[in-house]
DNA sequence: CGATCGTTTGACAAGGGTCAAAATGCGTGG
DNA sequence: CCACGCATTTTGACCCTTGTCAAACGATCG
């Protein structure tokens, strides 16, 4: 049967992240369906949308990485967040919402519409646990660049980037693509990108790390997991997975 | 006539800080000004909410101050944002929540429970919103702990702070309480209470902050502004302080 | 008046930043 | 297939911001 394993194989990993938050019902699982049929594509450091102007579109990111970010006047950048494959961009609560943040696309992209969500709907329900996710990494990242020092930092990062692959099954085994340059994890870290990169090479001498061709492999998950006291991050009680039986 | 000064004076700090959000019908107005009259005290210290457990009831903060915050196993301590009056406490859209932070009570508190709102009310609206501001906090937080030094991190947070505070006309003329010590400022900015100690000093020889009796000033707001190119937050398009004329 | 909490100070250490250059990788076009 | 140009990674030397440790000082409170 391939009704099982569709949303982590050839499935929209839209579908498969929300299918993990909560129960869908038929109505938001066919919503979803036809909104991922009209794709669209961006090239790498398009804006999809600007810091300050209103919100036009809400899109669902179906393939390729984007971040969040913040740019001062002298140059510095801070990287906000990455959205990966499964994330949705520009869905919010309120009316007339101007965009909080810049996000431009990091890789190619491919995009489509996010689904309106009726009050009530499941769909709504997936669309709010989403979002209460979002505030988690968001917490995670203020504890990282508040109180972890640099190889915490990037042992923190790594972990919870696999794990949000690994739900739509875009990291398999501790492995998983990584198409960003040591210069946009610094500005992600609040590193520099030389110190990102002496970091990197302490942890690939220490087994922690294996980097190729783009892809990342954490060959000790355990030890990276006790360096930060790692906890996947939960959003409802009783209720995740949904998806996998 | 009162009507005019209530939400400012002696009304509550919610319905002051929710009607500037947007405009709040009659049945909103009336459902918070009857919650407001359900109130109950908190000593400092006392924790509202524990990480990781489910969240039961919504409150509203009336008065004093609150922090959300994580700590670590060997003792560092991180603080993720304060908490003042005005502001919601475990309003969340999805059910059976889960509490992202632990809660803990700063100052004495007072709090009402924060009235349920019904899909598409006006109420919801406000709310919405309300979690849309709380997100550009969270991601002005990111960026001061990612890329802003100890001096402009607390310029940046003290215009923030300043400004949440006179939304509910706490702060007037650029002056406004403070009532943290400084190794809480330490943990919320990502530093340790010496560095803020020096760092305050060398603010308050520059003119740029005044600190007595619990009390802060900002003398030199301009000064502070450019250091940090500040911004106030905002959420919505065309659509905002709707209170004051 | 001691106890306790918070602030202030000093001496020193270290993590991380800066600057500059070299090495490596990679896509493109000849 | 090679050569070129560009982006990225790597390295080295040096410096500075911030952290650490410890003690003194100051207020507040039973």
């Amino acid at each position: 049967m391939t009704i099982l394993k569709a949303p982590l194989a050839g499935g929209s990993p839209l579908l498969t992240r929300l299918s993990r938050l909560t129960r869908l019902d038929d109505m938001a699982v066919e919503a979803l369906q036809t909104a991922a049929r009209d794709v669209r594509r961006s090239p790498p450091r398009r804006e999809l949308i600007s810091e300050g102007e209103p919100i036009r579109e809400r899109y669902a990111l179906l393939a390729g990485w984007a971040c969040r970010q913040r740019i001062l006047s002298d140059g510095r950048r801070q990287i906000l967040s990455f959205l990966l494959p499964g994330d949705l961009i520009g869905v919010c609560q309120h009316s007339n919402p101007l965009a909080a943040t810049t996000i431009i696309a990091i890789s190619e992209l491919v995009t489509c519409p996010a689904p309106v969500a009726d009050p009530g709907s499941a769909l709504a329900e997936a669309y709010a646990r989403s979002a209460a996710l979002e505030e988690r990494y968001m917490l995670a990242h203020i504890t990282r660049l508040g109180r972890f020092d640099a190889r915490e930092r990037l042992a923190d990062w790594l972990l919870e980037t696999q794990q949000r692959l690994a739900t739509t099954g875009l990291s398999v085994a501790d492995q998983f693509p990584l198409p960003l340059t040591q210069e946009m994890l610094a500005d992600a870290l609040g590193l520099t990108s030389v110190h990102v990169n002496r970091t990197l090479q302490a942890m690939r001498r220490d087994g922690l790390l294996i980097l190729r061709q783009g892809m990342a492999f954490l060959p000790d998950r355990d030890q990276l997991e006790k360096l930060v006291e790692y906890k996947p991050a939960r959003v409802s009680a009783g209720g995740e997975n949904y998806a996998t039986p």
